[in-house]
DNA sequence: TGGTATGATAAGGCAAACCTGAACATTTGA
DNA sequence: TCAAATGTTCAGGTTTGCCTTATCATACCA
């Protein structure tokens, strides 16, 4: 089950974000909100989620709110990837400001196959974070997907080169800032229960497994 | 009234860019042809051709075909140089072949604002023609359009700078074949009834009136 | 010159995604 | 604890752009 098989409409598409991104600051998200946010009325809303916990989009329970499924969770990661790639290139290559650049980006996301996705993604150098510093979401279908795993499933010794990161935010940040990025090569030093001691670039590195978990490598060798 | 203020459906915009194409072969383009190109009934193109027709975007005449207004003819312009600023894009940055670029055009033509396409021509390096080598029109939106005045309006002893060129395919190639393109500083050696005759590169060239009309120039000084 | 094939259009329908207004349910705080 | 405020849902309506079916108009050729 490919994500793009099934095509969403721009307006479910719309709902997916929302949801997700709303959902960082409150889980589930409470429909009044959502009618808020999105400037539609509550019936309309009410009718949309309805249909969209029928189709295993998202679960809505009344007077408490409305959560993203794997499935629903899955295409809006989706979408926030493409728009955050559009948001890199209007800005790095064309020289928008940031906030015009996402007002585009909300447009172009509901436009954009994951081909093209793909090609702007390498065009773009492979980025991480948005201009904001946000990160960009992994997708399932980026090409390099074979031969990756994650770096926890590393042991001592083994050598690796990172292909990308899917961690939030601030981890994304942190780890780019210690050369934890995609083209640099890794060896893993040590090993215990709950962390991995690592070289990247000269420099010795801890991550915890829960981190080291959101770092995907291909192995050398 | 400019283009950008009233928004066209993308439906509407298919419309008319299919008779933009079209009518290059035959004018009117008949309806049963929209038909067969558009994969759509008989019935549904009668009915928004003749809502088209009551916007002022085309004429319509039974058993005849329908034919473009000015206005029409503008918006189409505007699509088309979109679709084939994405061409060169998706082509010549992303390396996708002519005909997936063609396919994703389509979509996003729809969806790029004014700023947008402006942005993009700038980034491209202004290109004259899509990978096809066919013209890509000018818009009346572009930002250098102040100061700007065409080759014909010049007299002798003037000295220019291309800016642009809005001419069909064939004259839009001869033209870049002789180094009449953006960017290029021309002098105009001498001007008569029906040509005019000028120095570009070094090289003298002669340009009916016809032709030196879509030629676009900054003068200089 | 009239019939047949073709083109035009009218009537009625459908789906998506929104709306309004009214009725109904729940929560919450006084 | 119960009423007001808030949230939910139902019924019915709108627009856009398409559909089918059926009827009507025209063109063109034999």
């Amino acid at each position: 089950m490919m994500l793009s098989d099934q095509y969403q409409s721009e307006s479910v598409q719309m709902y997916l974000l929302t949801i997700y991104r709303m959902r960082e600051r409150e889980s589930p998200v409470p429909v009044p909100m959502l009618v808020e946010e999105m400037g539609l009325t509550p019936a309309s809303i009410n009718e949309m989620c309805r249909k969209l916990e029928k189709e295993g989009l998202l679960s809505y329970v009344p007077y408490s709110g409305v959560n993203l499924t794997e499935k629903g969770e899955e295409l809006a990661r989706d979408i926030l990837r493409k728009h955050r790639l559009w948001e890199v290139f209007l800005v790095g290559k064309l020289d928008f400001d940031y906030e015009k650049a996402h007002e585009i980006a909300c447009q172009l996301e509901h436009h954009t196959q994951e081909d093209l996705a793909n090609r702007m993604e390498k065009f773009l150098g492979q980025p991480q974070v948005n201009p904001r510093g946000e990160p960009i979401p992994w997708s399932k279908t980026t090409p390099y997907n074979n031969m990756e795993i994650s770096l926890l499933g590393l042991s001592p010794g083994d050598e690796a080169k990172i292909t990308h990161l899917n961690a939030e935010k601030v981890e994304t940040g942190y780890l780019l800032k210690n050369e934890v990025k995609p083209g640099e090569e890794v060896l893993v030093v040590a090993v215990d229960d709950t962390s991995m001691l690592i070289l990247i670039r000269g420099e010795h590195l801890v991550l915890s497994q829960e981190l080291a978990e959101k770092v995907y490598v291909q192995p050398i060798e």
